[in-house]
DNA sequence: GACTCGTGGGA
DNA sequence: TTCCCAAGAGT
């Protein structure tokens, strides 16, 4: 197919009819552009954007993330999910500060730092630089295995690699910086809003014209993604050690897996040991047996059962540590996970000096 | 290569 | 309800 066509289509395109006023939109400040490509890693546009607006004003800058305490910047990530993310970001802002504040100026050096992947490193590249590079998210994905009719399984890494070669081959040699942005954004744009996964809109397609999943009536089934992950059940029972001013104990969570370094009641693995009253707990109170909680992640069913327990005035600290005790999840802001955030927003005291309206 | 890692929205 | 998946990367 004639690649120039296609890319000059897309930039004029979005230059008109694309998006041009998001929050990380009209600045080359690598900082602020790698701040929101990594939150919008899986992650959609509306979701980010609140994250994205608190984060830049608490963070303005890449010494300010460098400077702050790990808790507090996954306290900014709370409920925005996959928090390797935020540990990620973090280490690599760090990371440039120790290069004097300098960000690598390639999207090969780009993708050496943790949390930059390979279209990540692009996308940088290509708004920030100009680079001649070309992304692979999930608006490129389905738009060029449309455009390019490519029915290979994307679930395999090869198949993803044949079609980032195809997508590198759609860049003009002569491409120019600028160009390079707006075609790196009108491959998201459009993506997000004409060639959707479900009822893309054709007839407005920019590039219908060139589009041989289109004429071979194949926008439908592509593209092809195999296998879909199983989601088994797991029960998990949370200790509620709850203080008689209504403060609740939150644990630190190790340092992988789940919700790893966020804070949340201890979990435990069985109902035999959540229903034995821990040390600490008030004598001759049974425990408090909350509706259990649904929660679904990506490979696991979590139902989780909370067991409130009164903790004695007189009992020393809880011997499940590191922790601290949660009085509101307000101000300053902590690390929980979603759910949990709900659940404490519901059953937390009211904010001493309450009708602030900032307690979330 | 196959798994793992959150959360919310849409069909 | 259930499933897919969204500006993916690390192990």
């Amino acid at each position: 197919m004639a690649q120039a066509l296609f890319f000059d289509a897309l930039v004029a395109w979005q230059r008109r009819l694309g998006r041009h006023h998001l929050p990380w939109q009209g600045t080359r400040d690598p900082y602020r552009v790698w701040l929101s490509e990594i939150m919008l890693q899986q992650t959609q546009v509306a979701t980010v954007r609140p994250y994205y607006e608190r984060f830049v004003q608490r963070f303005p800058d890449v010494r300010a993330l460098a400077q702050a305490e790990s808790d507090e910047v996954l306290a900014h990530w709370s409920g925005l999910g996959y928090y390797s993310r935020a540990r990620h970001l973090h280490a690599c802002a760090r990371l440039v500060v120790q290069e004097g504040g300098r960000w690598p100026g390639s999207a090969a050096e780009l993708q050496r730092l943790p949390g930059i992947g390979a279209s990540t490193a692009a996308a940088i590249a290509a708004f920030c630089f100009g680079e001649r590079v070309s992304i692979l998210d999930g608006n490129a994905k389905r738009l060029l295995a449309r455009l390019l009719a490519f029915g290979g399984d994307l679930a395999h890494a090869p198949t993803q690699r044949t079609l980032w070669q195809q997508a590198q081959g759609l860049l003009p040699e002569n491409a120019s910086a600028t160009d390079m942005a707006a075609y790196t954004q009108g491959l998201m744009d459009l993506g997000a809003q004409i060639c959707t996964r479900s009822k893309p809109r054709c007839p407005e397609c920019p590039v219908a014209a060139l589009c041989l999943g289109l004429a071979q009536q194949r926008v439908a089934e592509l593209p092809h993604k195999s296998r879909r992950s199983p989601r088994r059940l797991e029960d998990w029972w949370l200790l509620l050690l709850r203080r008689a001013d209504g403060a609740i104990w939150l644990q630190q969570r190790p340092p992988r897996g789940i919700w790893a370094g966020l804070y949340a009641p201890p979990v435990l693995a069985t109902q035999h040991a959540a229903l034995q009253a821990p040390p600490g707990a008030r004598a001759g109170h049974a425990p408090t047996l909350h509706p259990v909680i649904s929660h679904s992640l990506t490979h696991r069913e979590l139902r989780l059962h909370l067991v409130q327990w009164q903790w004695a005035a007189d009992a020393p600290e809880p011997v499940w540590g590191p922790g601290r005790w949660l009085l509101s999840v307000g101000q300053p802001p902590v690390a929980l996970p979603a759910p949990i955030r709900t659940w404490l927003l519901e059953h937390l005291p009211p904010a001493a000096g309450a009708g602030t309206g900032f307690e979330v």
